[in-house]
DNA sequence: AGCCAAATGTCAGGAAGCCGACATTCGGGG
DNA sequence: CCCCGAATGTCGGCTTCCTGACATTTGGCT
């Protein structure tokens, strides 16, 4: 795996992160010695918990959705992440976590610490330490969030802000309208929104009949996302 | 409020938590320099964040319930914290919060830094940065539990999660069964569990009727803790 | 081109638990 | 000790959304 990128492109990957990039050289060179760095293709396996309990994750390009086992087998989708967004063990502790990771988009990279080295990295770098924590913090932010969406919105609703934040994080304007590519099905959505699949399903018809949107299973189109935005009560 | 406490006092205060445990003399009472202590009595309000969104909290004596407010006015208990936790704006930025604490037992002190402060106080000793992380994520993961619960048990079973919870955090022995003082209102629980009060107060009385607890307003009875953990689905 | 598994559409129960309404009980402050 | 507001008990209706069942469509693969 490893081998596959020369060290230069593992200097580049790693920079090109906002947890690094105020690192001078040589203490990226350092870090870039303990980095683990992997790629897989679209639907391929980038991480599985079960096996690597201890180590942090850092996703470099591309885009995968994290889903977890529950222990009778079902799989829900708990996240779908982007570039610069942390996964694995990332409290720095030894959380039982039963949950992998597939690439959605067509390549994917990501690079890995074992957390006894990325510990070791931080005490080094205070100002590593921080941004770090503040990343952590951002996603107990969004954790709270939905946390809160869930105790207080219904289904319908929270689906609307699901397609809006979406529509604001990826979405390319095409001739006046929002287009996103779409790489999740129903049941995809329905555990991001903790529904079920059926109810997505008919909420996504009754949004189109509305003419909300627009979709097929390749993209979801947003004509006016204004007044998506206005029907979240 | 801080000539309240001689500076001995506030030192020894900080030293008590694991945060600063390892820290020497020298270092501790510079940051005591920083630090703001408060107090307050049962029922008192100790923080309220629309006034001070720009401070890190940490509990040192006594319990606290954090209140949120909702746009329209509704309140619900997010949280009871207990000695060592950390409240306030805990992710170092400047995310918006509408929340208060409320002091649950009779006499509560905590203390509080500016965000900016605390984070220089990190920079200068990494080791602090790497508890203070790990904090964060222990309070992520409790909080992905809550999640978790929310999404696949029903009312009943978190009520119960949260009942054997508390039990083996604060539970004392009293001949043979397991005894909780109580400083909840089912109104309070309900916010906890999310769900309603009323439903709160009928499956008190289920348990009640099952011999699984004992209650009144001023405590819980649990006597038999492996039967009511037998019945979480 | 054609096949098959996966994704989507649709519908009719049914259950969980919310909501409003009201009665009852408790406990702290005057 | 009494009183009042807060906390608790209880109930029926109602809404939301889950569940299971089945039909239909789609797109990748051979």
């Amino acid at each position: 795996m490893a081998s596959q990128f020369p060290l230069e492109t593992r200097y580049w990957y790693l920079r090109d992160h906002q947890l690094f990039r105020h690192l001078n050289s040589a203490e990226l060179r350092q870090i870039c010695l303990i980095t683990n760095f992997k790629t897989a293709k679209k639907s391929e396996i980038i991480y599985f918990a079960h096996d690597e309990q201890n180590r942090v994750y850092l996703l470099k390009k591309g885009i995968i959705k994290i889903v977890e086992l529950d222990e009778d087998g079902t799989e829900t989708v708990k996240d779908v992440l982007q570039k610069g967004d942390l996964f694995g063990q990332l409290t720095l502790d030894d959380t039982e976590m039963e949950e992998y990771a597939i690439a959605l988009s067509d390549y994917v990279t990501c690079c890995s610490f074992l957390i006894e080295d990325f510990e070791e990295v931080i005490r080094q770098h205070p100002s590593l330490a921080i941004k770090f924590t503040k990343l952590i913090g951002m996603r107990f932010r969004r954790l709270e969030n939905r946390y809160s969406n869930l105790m207080f919105k219904d289904v319908r609703t929270r689906l609307l802000l699901f397609l809006e934040d979406w529509a604001e994080k990826e979405g390319t304007v095409e001739n006046n309208a929002i287009m996103l590519k779409n790489y999740l099905t129903h049941q995809d959505m329905a555990g991001l929104v903790c529904s079920t699949r059926q109810t997505v399903s008919q909420l996504f018809n009754e949004f189109k009949q509305h003419g909300l949107i627009d979709y097929n299973r390749s993209s979801i189109i947003i004509p006016d996302l204004k007044r998506l935005k206005s029907l979240v009560n």
